[in-house]
RNA sequence: GGGGGUGUAGCUCAGUUGGUUAGAGCGCCGGCCUGUCACGCCGGAGGUCGCGGGUUCGAGCCCCGUCGCUCCCGCCA
């Protein structure tokens, strides 16, 4: 018989009954009848019932073994009486009557309980991160990420794409977020960076000649957490194709992200290839956001036109005031009562907006539908009557109203959108909704400094080339760079790189650097693109978040095995920590400043 | 760097207007129980109420400071 076991603790069944087994396990609960107790052995793969009675010599053995020892049970399996059959266990129909115990492991008395899914403070989850990934939920989340991860390797090696290495300490990329620094012993003073991505090697690869290259790449970037997202490292399918337009990357991408949620979903509707496609101008006017969450039906549109000069004067009045205004209609089908309206008005006033002016349709006393409220009070019958006709509302429906800059109420409108929808009940539940945001403008002008910048990747080619670099406005010029949007939280971002120096210098004159600066700091790529570049082009979903869609947590330490506090601490490994003096001698460091008061002992 | 929430037993939490000895559930320890599967029943141990200062006859509760954790803003193309 093997040492260990001859079966899992979720492998036995009804045809296994007579034999005899060993299973190996954690002790996951005892239930003590006094003459009687029941052992539930759990391993990764499941749990079985053990039983013991006190005519066994082994009993008090058994009877003292802690929660959580690591112990090996042989004995024979046996069908348990119908009335003791337990339905809900898939070894529910046997049991194993122990006859040979070894302890393998004793375990001290448990800092939090193991067998149940109640919740325990984060800090002490991570100090003892080893008994909260045995936990049923963590479990689950992480063999869910290692299963997604397999599923995205077959899917991309299945489309022809290769999965290459790129390094881990190499130089400082553009992406814009704060390096980690590893300071070099060799060469005095100088460090290398880890990779905030993976973007100038997957570009390199291209103008090797790889062809289709994709990676599941580590990525590290020094700022601050969120709950959705890790500090320090992360981790993102990194994908580049060459000889690509932006339609080929969609449709090599789209069937992957799908058949990874439809896999992994568990019956949830999944938007299906092609995803919808929309423009950055359109989702700033529709949704109000470049994240649009398509779960929800309703459509933002502009209806400066029906209040200018009209009788509502504050409106009327900002925007004759300031050509830049825009009035937004936020259409609530089924919402058509003042309560409802009222209460949106004042959570609006409590997000520190002035009020959420609305109309709400009913009935009128001849039987046409009127709009009622005070905004359709001063705007009149007429005005009122186009606008519903305009955004196809009915009796019961209402609409509710901002009025500003769109780019200073944006955040406004699309937490008003998602609010409105939410309350409604129209937004879907139980769906992953994809889309495409595309066409993002290539730059965008700083508001505090004036200065126009990137406004996504510097790489990313500019719609019309050198010529529109040339001739048009800045502002107005697009790019060929893309997102991919599910359920509002943005996947990824990608683009069709610019691989033409000249339009590269072009490009990055307008932003303000000299030929030099580009030189100096993209000096590798760009002697790449002087022998043979071909067009290319890629995106990079992040594997954390597709793993939070699909294991439905906002927090992102529940599906990374070994996460970091907040404060980018490692509370099990005790890292970051100092060291010791003759390591930082050989590395050319003194610490010589005295330590940020934030810094601890 | 800034803001919100929070801190009471190993864990989850309750704790009245500031008033006697700070409670419950889970866990732990002990006892009882031969068919449970979140087993049940009885008992016990376990507390510097985050820390420091203040107000008060009296502080878990009020005030000031400080620290931890967490969420958000900044930041993250």
């Amino acid at each position: 018989m093997h040492a260990y076991r001859t079966h899992t603790c979720g492998q036995l069944r009804l045809t296994e009954a007579g034999a005899n087994a060993r299973l190996s396990g954690w002790v996951h609960r005892k239930r003590d009848h006094g003459q009687l107790l029941f052992v539930d052995l759990r391993d990764h793969y499941g749990v079985t019932q053990c039983v013991i009675d006190v005519s066994s010599a082994l009993f008090a053995a058994v009877d003292a073994l802690r929660l959580e020892s690591v112990v090996s049970v042989t004995g024979q399996v046996v069908a348990r009486s119908p009335d003791t059959v337990n339905p809900n266990l898939a070894t529910g129909e046997v049991e194993i009557v122990i006859a040979e115990l070894a302890v393998l492991s004793a375990a001290e008395p448990l800092p939090f309980p193991v067998n149940t899914d109640a919740d325990y403070p984060e800090e002490m989850r991570l100090a003892y991160r080893f008994l909260d990934l045995r936990r049923e939920r963590m479990h689950a989340n992480i063999m869910l990420r290692s299963e997604v991860i397999a599923s995205i390797r077959r899917r991309m090696l299945g489309q022809g794409f290769h999965e290459f290495q790129t390094p881990i300490l190499t130089a400082s990329s553009p992406e814009g977020a704060r390096d980690y620094l590893v300071p070099s012993r060799l060469h005095p003073g100088t460090f290398y960076a880890l990779p905030q991505a993976p973007q100038q090697f997957k570009q390199l690869l291209m103008v090797a000649g790889f062809d289709r290259y994709f990676q599941i790449a580590p990525c590290f970037r020094d700022e601050a957490s969120r709950a959705d997202r890790s500090p320090g490292e992360f981790y993102q399918l990194d994908v580049e194709m060459s000889f690509v337009t932006q339609d080929d990357v969609f449709a090599a991408i789209e069937p992957v992200l799908y058949g990874v949620f439809e896999e992994f979903g568990q019956g949830r509707a999944v938007t299906p290839a092609p995803f919808p496609r929309i423009t950055y101008a359109d989702a700033a006017l529709k949704y109000a956001t470049d994240k649009p969450d398509l779960r929800n039906p309703i459509e933002i549109c502009d209806v400066t036109e029906t209040f200018r000069g009209s009788g509502f004067r504050i409106f009327a009045g900002m925007i004759e005031a300031d050509s830049s205004v825009r009035v937004r209609a936020i259409p609530a089908p089924g919402g058509g009562n003042r309560a409802f309206c009222d209460r949106m008005n004042s959570w609006a006033q409590g997000e520190g907006q002035p009020g959420l002016g609305y109309i709400f349709f009913r009935d009128g006393p001849n039987g046409v539908i009127e709009g009622a409220g005070p905004v359709a009070r001063n705007l009149g019958p007429e005005r009122t009557a186009a606008l519903r006709a305009a955004l196809g509302l009915n009796d019961g429906d209402a609409v509710f109203f901002v009025c500003g800059v769109p780019a200073v109420f944006a955040p406004f409108a699309n937490a008003a959108r998602q609010r409105i929808g939410h309350e409604l009940g129209l937004v879907e539940e139980g769906a992953f909704r994809f889309c495409w945001i595309v066409d993002f403008p290539m730059y965008e002008r700083n508001e505090e400094t004036g200065q126009i910048e990137f406004s996504h990747n510097p790489f990313s080619m500019p719609q019309g080339g050198l010529d529109a670099l040339e001739t048009q406005d800045p502002l107005t010029i697009l790019a060929y760079q893309y997102d991919i949007v599910c359920n509002g939280i943005e996947l990824s971002s990608g683009a069709i790189r610019n691989h033409l120096p000249g339009i590269m210098f072009k490009a990055f004159a307008i932003a303000g650097y000299s030929a030099e600066e580009v030189e100096a700091r993209f000096g590798g790529m760009l002697k790449a693109f002087r022998y043979g570049a071909p067009p290319h082009g890629g995106s990079a979903p992040g594997i954390d978040r597709i793993v939070m869609l699909l294991a439905d947590t906002p927090n992102i330490r529940e599906i990374v095995a070994f996460p970091m506090n907040q404060q980018a601490e490692d509370l099990l490994m005790q890292a970051p920590a100092p060291v010791p003096p003759e390591r930082l001698k050989e590395l050319h460091i003194r610490l010589d400043l005295p330590p940020p008061k934030t810094a601890r002992p």
